[in-house]
DNA sequence: CCGTATCCAAGGTGATACTG
DNA sequence: CAGTATCACCTTGGATACGG
């Protein structure tokens, strides 16, 4: 096979990162990262301004990728519970470090951007 | 400072995380993951499939959070050139293991998709 | 409890042509 | 060379209500 290349725009490797990105993969990774299987409600608890419609598209494409498990109880009420495959827990550290840097760095990067709209602003006066 | 979480609805730390998960975010860092400084258009050129517009928006964007420096020579032709902060650099490695995790396990995950898929005709089969 | 169905809003993204 | 300007799309994501 070709090495993957995901600068080449006909690598599929872009639709596994493109997947990897998706707005609500990396919560859902973190809430699964410690191995043990979830019930669809608690992780829709945990993971704050999820929606049950987007939570489970989420969860069926990570399941296609196979990075996630899905396990049925048959039972009243209905018992879903869902975990990482090894696939998917090899991604975990990945993701793990994207979101920590996130939360390390969030004052550093707001102050960035303050600064930066403070120079824009500062540009739009003397222009005007 | 409360600490940040990003699984935290109103937690600001998922604007930042946003941003390096941007569609062309990823793409950017790895070209400038060397450190050293490169014009726009060859950015453009080794990012596949990128239009120009794009590829603004996204360095502005990375430019406001503190991650990018823009560098311009005023002369004819006109020279801009685009390279990693510190801050920048340091986000380096997580994009990088997201990428090569991308890159390395292509194969695995198309085979996944392609199983997926063939339960999902056989059910479709089986049901109709 | 675990979703699906439906509809809708938003904005990210793209193609292209043009300018300082 | 390094963008900006426009336009439109169209996928993603959201709100809600309902079904098995």
């Amino acid at each position: 096979m070709q090495t993957a290349d995901i600068l080449n725009s006909h690598c599929l490797s872009r639709t596994v990162l493109r997947h990897l990105t998706d707005r609500w993969t990396p919560f859902i990774v973190t809430v699964l990262a410690d191995a043990t299987p979830h019930r669809f409600t608690v992780i829709k608890q945990r993971i704050q301004g999820i929606s049950p419609k987007v939570l489970t598209e989420t969860l069926r494409s990570m399941e296609r990728d196979g990075l996630v498990d899905r396990q049925v109880t048959a039972s009243i009420p209905p018992k879903v519970e869902y975990q990482l495959t090894p696939l998917g827990l090899s991604v975990v550290p990945p993701i793990e470090a994207l979101r920590l840097w996130a939360e390390e760095h969030l004052e550093e990067v707001e102050s960035h951007r303050a600064q930066y709209d403070a120079r824009c602003a500062a540009s739009a006066d003397g222009a005007s």
